[in-house]
DNA sequence: CTTGCCTCTGACGTCAACGTCAGCTTTTAG
DNA sequence: CTAAAAGCTGACGTTGACGTCAGAGGCAAG
């Protein structure tokens, strides 16, 4: 398929697209012509490293660890980074969970107190 | 307390704080002489700032859900933008769950090869 | 053929949360 | 008193993941 259609099925932007070509996140065949070709595999590809942006890694790191991730094979000196990796993440997941848990808080609260018709103002 | 002191105790650095202060996200008294001073309860405050940038609240965002979060005072116009930002948390929180599993999964496959003596080159 | 959409390669723009530097005043330690 | 440390106000720099625009070429439909 190309460029625009693989954007549209992992729902992302072309410019993205191009842009992990450029980091090395992602790779593709080229036509006499010069356009981008990509297998359907690409889809879950991409969208890996969308998630993988998400948890905040960067592209940088995640050049690194993406061979990890698709062939389960793993070096010695990839191990240590995967593990810092993971521990940054379970540090975030606390910290998401407790700012979570202070909007539970206030929203229950809030909503109380409006079925209770105190304390929330308009 | 004077800029400094403030940095040291909540672990940011002085320009972050006069920074939220542009942001109208912390207030401070000033002495004649134009320095700032803060009560010790800007501690607290500092920290919660800094933890909802880390939870990916703007600046603009935290200014207007700030005060829900200290009086657990909240307008009728407040909640929905809460419960958004609550929804939004939790989409992220399982985002990192489902990336940590991921690693966890690689992880443990590798030190067990390791063990084993396979598949994790040098 | 040509119309209209897709794609290409640069290359500059953006946005947020600060970092950093300059030049100057205030406070503190000895 | 004096020098170092800390504070002040601009104002420009940084970084990452793209957005956006220009100018040119490629491709299926009528």
């Amino acid at each position: 398929m190309r460029i625009g259609e693989l954007a549209a099925r992992a729902s992302v932007s072309v410019r993205a697209l191009r842009y992990y070509e450029e980091q090395n996140l992602l790779t593709a065949e080229r036509s006499s012509s010069g356009q981008r070709h990509y297998p359907d595999s690409a889809v879950d590809r991409v969208q890996l490293i969308q998630h993988l942006y998400a948890a905040g890694l960067t592209s940088r790191t995640i050049v690194d660890l993406l061979p990890s991730f698709e062939t389960g094979e793993v070096w010695a000196a990839t191990l240590d980074r995967l593990s810092a990796e993971q521990k940054r993440v379970n540090r975030k997941i606390g910290e998401l969970v407790g700012i979570r848990d202070r909007l539970d808080v206030i929203i229950t609260k809030a909503t109380e107190a409006k079925i209770a018709g105190r304390s929330c103002r308009d």
